[in-house]
DNA sequence: CCTGTACATAGCAAGAATCC
DNA sequence: GGATTCTTGCTATGTACAGG
């Protein structure tokens, strides 16, 4: 393969100016340590002679590399002489872009025995190691950021897209599988925070830069097609030093993510003999919401691409003929113009390329059952569901003995699978379509399927507010790693578990990541956040409400400690990032913990998944509706790609109860 | 229009390397 | 020594295209 390997050491170096200029347009860091768009004025000052970043171990043209396969990239530091600047004596890389391992070990975010053994060889390490990097002053240490642009634009930043967060949680699992298989848990807040992982260092969070350089085990995590980039990812480096100024910038020479395993530099001819030229492509704009759009909006246009994918065309066989013969229903064009989104021609190969075939594996609530003619598009279902719901064999009159719920999702699921029943609404689609198809608009069609703008998160006005833990309970002896899902979240705020700050990472203006300190007792107690420079007061949020109570005018989150030993028996919560759902509990919903299943332990399992947990508000069930009949059609919106996240699935599906 | 062929993509697995 | 990560190759299946 022509990989970036056999590069001499050729380089790219970007002018001073053009670094400048592009970094003073649009950076600006958040602690994922990527660099993220944004609208404001960059924390830079009028920095002209920021230093060079200079990025060795990449071919100047023609660098492909795969998904799976670490880069050795070498970044130096130069001066206007290209001369190495030799003034910091250690460079920071970011600690989210890590890998797992090294995190961990860094972050101290093991729980347990692990992470004790972890702290006690840290101590090792640095009793053996005077010099160590541990104790290096904070003057002497460079902050590395990096991001990933395209080639064709370079304005434009990608994250990884949801597919390939999902692979790599797949392999993951697959390599942990000697000892338990699909562990992994899905977690809307898990993914959008791994997204930000395209670019992974495979490399200890403090290297030594005394000379000026350093080698960076590099891996990029998304595939260059899943972002419309023919041209291949460039990787922009920035550095600052411990006051935030720029040090340095600098930009890899572009590498084509591919996953193409065979030897490309016999084929690229006779392949670019017999392709067609695919006709010039939007780019898809994966640039960094503002704050108030990651709130409002939970899904990009990637995400977009992959609603669009799996609604139209996808987990069905074979899927050319689908789409040629039987699934005009919803043009491209739809979706996107719907969401408000950037409409991006030609998306249609790929974007059926970007949907999770995963599912495919799962044997579980494939849309294939419940559509098995054709795949379900929007209006199938909107269009089907009404009847169903009304039809003789509605799960009323058939519900099974002892069911507590008469219209179940179970009954729905075994309704929907009627060919006789999906003919007719076949055919009434089709009439309906014709008489629809000039009177229904698209926002119209898309409103009955997303939730209602009133049941978004309010405006982001009042500050930070925690709505949600995840998990939300963990042993007494701390560590575990808490995902906090909000609003208005920034850089700063500390956590509180009670009166105990908690290390905290910002993430994004939806979410933080803290490290749950340890307790004296198991219990209760409230979460709230604190900005750096509020009150001193160390008083219990009770007596003294920390900031997202006061703002948000809701009770602060509420969070369980639970003894430090629990038996490893099903339903316990592993303290770690992973926890394992009940899968032997009774109906009972309030057993169930409130985080989405695991999809990957579905994927991997051929058992029926145990019904989806998700946080149940009192009074928004329809009538003779249980909750976890709920959880199970959230579950099943989910499966069916009809919404993105969990909230929007539990109002289609609430939505669809009440039809 | 149909069919065969080659290419593209994705998933998976095994073994090596490395880390702890 | 176990866990994790990296590397590489194989298989299956979808897709594009040329030729009959």
């Amino acid at each position: 393969m022509a990989t970036l390997f056999d590069a001499s050491p050729t380089t790219t170096t970007t002018s001073l100016k053009q670094q400048h200029n592009d970094l003073y347009t649009a950076t600006e860091s958040n602690a994922t340590g990527t660099v993220t768009e944004s609208t404001s004025s960059p924390p830079l000052q009028n920095n002209t002679d920021a230093y060079q970043i200079r990025v060795l171990g990449i071919a100047d043209q023609g660098a492909k590399s795969r998904v799976e396969t670490q880069i050795r990239l070498t970044i130096e530091l130069l001066n206007n002489q290209g001369e190495k600047v030799e003034d910091w004596s250690h460079i920071r890389l970011p600690a989210p872009l890590l890998t797992t391992k090294r995190r961990n070990a860094s972050t101290s975010t093991l729980s347990g025995n692990k992470r004790r053994s972890l702290e006690q060889q840290q101590q090792q390490q640095q009793q053996q190691q005077q010099s160590s990097s541990l104790t290096v002053p904070e003057e002497s240490i460079l902050h590395l950021r990096a991001s990933v642009i395209c080639e064709s634009d370079a304005n434009r930043k990608v994250k990884m897209c949801q597919r390939c967060v999902w692979r790599e949680w797949k392999r993951a699992d697959r390599k942990k599988a000697g000892r338990r298989l699909g562990t992994t848990v899905y977690d809307e807040t898990l993914m959008e925070r791994e997204r930000h992982r395209i670019l992974l260092f495979n490399s200890d969070p403090l290297l030594v830069f005394n000379s000026g350089e350093c080698v960076l085990p590099t891996r990029i995590t998304c595939y260059s097609r899943h972002h419309d980039e023919r041209q291949g990812f460039r990787i922009k480096f920035t550095m600052h030093d411990h006051c935030d100024n720029l040090v340095g910038a600098g930009t890899s020479p572009p590498i084509m993510i591919t996953d193409d395993h065979k030897n490309l530099s016999k084929l690229g001819d006779k392949r670019r003999r017999r392709r067609k030229q695919k006709p010039a492509v939007s780019p898809v704009n994966e640039s960094l919401p503002t704050p108030e759009e990651e709130a409002l909006a939970t899904f990009d246009h990637q995400d977009a691409h992959m609603l669009l994918a799996t609604t139209a065309t996808e987990q069905q066989l074979p899927l050319a003929k689908i789409k040629q013969e039987s699934l005009p229903q919803v043009p491209a064009d739809f979706l996107f113009d719907s969401m408000g989104l950037e409409n991006t021609t030609s998306t249609t190969k790929d974007a059926s390329s970007m949907a999770p075939s995963s599912l495919d594996h799962t044997g579980y609530l494939d849309p294939c059952l419940f559509f098995p003619n054709t795949p379900p598009t929007m209006q199938d279902i909107q269009l089907f569901l009404p009847s169903l719901l009304s039809s003789p064999s509605s799960p009323t009159e058939s519900g099974s003995p002892g069911s507590s719920s008469p219209t179940s999702p179970l009954t729905i699921a075994s309704t929907l699978t009627s060919p006789p029943l999906y003919q007719h609404h076949h055919q009434q689609q089709q009439q309906q379509q014709q008489l629809q198809q000039h009177e229904l608009s698209q926002q119209e069609m898309m409103h009955a399927f997303l939730p209602p703008l009133s049941t978004l998160p309010p405006p982001m006005m009042l500050g930070p507010k925690i709505e949600r833990m995840i998990p939300d309970q963990a042993t007494t002896e701390g560590g575990a790693e808490i995902t906090l899902l909000g609003s208005n979240f920034y850089e700063g705020l500390t956590c509180y578990f009670g009166d105990k700050p908690a290390l905290t990472a910002y993430w994004s203006p939806t979410t933080l990541v803290c490290t749950v300190p340890s307790s004296l007792h198991a219990g209760t107690v409230s979460v709230t956040l604190d900005p750096p420079s509020s009150s001193s007061s160390s008083s219990s949020p009770s007596s003294s409400p920390h900031m997202s109570s006061l703002s948000s005018g809701h009770p602060p989150q509420l969070f369980t400690y639970t003894p430090s030993y629990t038996s490893p028996t099903e339903g316990m919560i592993n303290s770690s990032t992973h926890h394992v759902l009940s899968s032997s509990s009774s109906s009972s919903s309030s057993s169930l913990v409130s985080t989405k299943p695991s999809l990957l332990s579905f994927m991997s399992s051929n058992d029926a998944p145990p019904p989806p947990a998700v946080v149940t508000t009192p009074g928004d069930l329809a009538s003779g509706w249980d909750e976890q009949s709920v959880q199970t059609l959230t579950w099943q919106v989910l499966n069916l790609n009809m919404a993105q996240t969990l909230h929007d699935a539990r109002q289609i599906a609430l939505k669809l109860i009440q039809l």
